[in-house]
RNA sequence: GCGCCUGUAGCUCAGCUGGAUAGAGCAACGGACUUCUAAUCCGUAGGUCACAGGUUCGAAUCCUGUCAGGCGUGCCA
């Protein structure tokens, strides 16, 4: 906020040197403020004076010498504006503005942070949308906690978020889940069984397979139907995801079934519109969307020759049904081996006259599982692939949650288990929860002690006055900006390098100082400033969706 | 072949969308518990930002090309 203040102030001295004649126009809009990384440039500094110059072919420090004497008008907010190197403008703000951070943070407590940037947009993350094939992967794991963590994001910036799970419980997969199960299922019962070629090998199927046995004996043996083996198995992988998302604090608002649109018409009508455009046709017996007419090399099948439509003609009548229901924003995070279907989707929308802009598609990178310096393979159908449950055997949620969050979207993650089980000590996660719990047992050894708090306005706050004190209260003060930009930019990580960055500074001060000392106006202002950084560590935490423990 | 993503310290990764002298955590080495939790702290060391050009006051960041890795490129999802 302090950061929009000068934005503002520089705002109006700008068109003020363009009334005056001082300099022309061209640069309206594109100077900023920016927090430079040396502490002798200042708190912020801003680019003014070499945009203005440029555009307007003067000198950048006679520029800037204008400016910073305009600014430095401001003696409430400023200590100092200086010109430095081509033409920065640096502001030294005044220590009173950092302190009544603590006011701010206080006051809005819980809700510190939050905002209404998003205007209540209503938008819709789609995230995990795995079928009910097995359990869900180490891959899925990141998408379901990057979706989770985004949707809280976006949720605390003033946009009215629906979480939503799209499945197809009705397509080839679903089948030979079918077939693989009615297999294990004959195996167990002593019979031939032939498994297919294509099935599931996981030891899951023998689960599934077992319970059937249980509870219906050997009155399926006969079965040819495949149907009461897939629902069985579909009703216990569905079973045991939402489970493991359940460990994960992971909820959605809706599941939403492929075959619905199938009911419904909605798939046969996207392809009636297109052929009405022109833009589908008949060739080898399949049905064809002219893709090339939206930049793609080649056309693609939306029916298939026997009739099966392929997977890209549901998802264009999905995305199509999502912004009828009167959505402004689509999010949608996919792992990077559906990056196939974003093209054919977008497409579809334009083809049907919808606007495309309104998807945001977030593509993550694989996960890549080492153990013991090995890297473990990954695959559903065969038996070696790694499981969040199985992780959740060696490590906890939070560890789970914050080290799928520690790396942005693009990158591939690289998840160490023995890193992060055997070194559990050195864990990044336990690190900053350790910080709220140092800040929560503060407070404890106060009541303790029967030191409460005074009311803020009896409270000297000039008292915090160390670089490490002031430091933290600038950390605090960018708070705010910063969920607003992670929750606009889909970039939860940003709150976590936020938040290990904070830790650092906290854990630091903590070594190094007392809050509750003999000095009684100092520990008044040192006890606000430990529930101010609660807070934020606190805030900070929940917003993506980790525990904020006040003892470990 | 083509498209998308990635390439920054020994390892894993940030770098606020073009700013000033490049950042953190691990790992390595040396220190700190009669004080609010040592799951912590302090110190040392570590770099041709893959490579080559270009754009401009200014490039790890933008544009072009090259090299390397990942994922796609199906009438699989």
């Amino acid at each position: 906020m302090i950061k929009e203040q000068i934005k503002h102030l520089l705002d109006k001295c700008f068109a003020q040197g363009v009334m005056q004649g001082s300099w022309t126009a061209a640069a309206a809009g594109s100077y900023t403020v920016e927090l430079p990384k040396h502490p002798a440039h200042g708190d912020f500094s801003t680019n003014f004076a070499m945009l203005v110059a440029g555009r307007d072919n003067k000198k950048p420090r006679e520029v800037a010498s204008l400016l910073a004497e305009k600014m430095a008008r401001h003696k409430d907010l400023f200590d100092k504006v200086e010109i430095a190197g081509p033409g920065f403008v640096n502001f030294f703000v005044r220590e009173a503005i950092w302190q009544s951070v603590v006011k701010s943070v206080c006051e809005h407590c819980y809700a510190y942070g939050s905002s209404q940037v998003g205007q209540k947009r209503k938008v819709l993350v789609e995230f995990v949308s795995a079928n009910p094939t097995g359990p869900l992967s180490i891959g899925h794991g990141r998408q379901a906690v990057l979706g989770d963590a985004i949707a809280r994001l976006l949720d605390a910036t003033g946009h009215k978020v629906t979480r939503e799970y799209y499945y197809n419980d009705a397509g080839r997969q679903m089948r030979v889940l079918g077939e693989s199960t009615r297999a294990r299922y004959l195996e167990l019962l002593g019979l031939a069984a032939e498994f297919p070629e294509d099935g599931y090998q996981g030891e899951y199927i023998y689960d599934i397979a077992r319970k059937l046995v249980a509870e219906m004996g050997d009155s399926l043996k006969e079965t040819e139907d495949v149907t009461p083996f897939k629902e069985k198995a579909e009703q216990e992988i569905f079973a045991n995801i939402a489970e493991t998302l359940e460990k994960l604090d992971i909820r959605f608002d809706n599941y939403y079934n492929e075959h619905s649109l199938y009911e419904k018409g909605l798939v046969d009508d996207v392809v009636a519109r297109l052929r009405a455009k022109g833009l589908a046709y008949d060739h080898d017996g399949a049905v064809w969307f002219k893709t090339t007419e939206f930049g793609q090399e080649q056309d693609r099948v939306i029916i298939k020759s026997t009739g099966e439509p392929t997977y890209r003609l549901p998802d264009i009548a999905y995305h199509r049904e999502k912004l009828k229901r009167g959505f402004d924003w689509l999010v949608n995070i996919f792992g990077s081996d559906h990056i196939a279907t974003v093209p054919d989707v977008m497409a579809g929308l334009r083809a049907l006259g919808y606007d495309d802009s309104k998807v945001t598609v977030v593509i993550h990178q694989f996960v890549t599982l080492t153990r013991e310096g090995n890297q473990v393979k990954m695959s559903t159908r065969k038996a070696n692939f790694v499981t969040v449950d199985e992780l959740f055997d060696e490590v906890g949620p939070d560890v789970v949650r914050f080290f799928f969050l520690m790396r942005k979207a693009d990158s591939q993650l690289e998840f160490d288990l023995d890193l992060a089980t055997k070194e559990s000590q050195e864990n990044p996660v336990f690190y900053v929860q350790y910080a709220n719990a140092r800040l929560s047992s503060i407070q404890k050894k106060a009541n303790e002690k029967n030191i409460s708090r005074k009311p803020l306005p009896d409270v000297v706050l000039e008292k915090l006055s160390l670089p490490e004190e002031l430091n933290m209260l600038k950390a605090l003060a960018s708070y705010p900006a910063l969920v607003e930009d992670a929750a606009l930019d889909l970039s939860p990580h940003r709150i976590i390098f936020f938040l290990m960055d904070l830790a650092g500074q906290f854990h630091s001060y903590y070594n190094r100082h007392l809050v509750i000392s003999d000095d009684l106006e100092l520990t008044q202002a040192r006890l606000w400033l430990a529930e101010a950084l609660r807070i934020v560590f606190h805030n900070g935490l929940r917003v993506v969706g980790l525990s904020a423990p006040e003892s470990m």
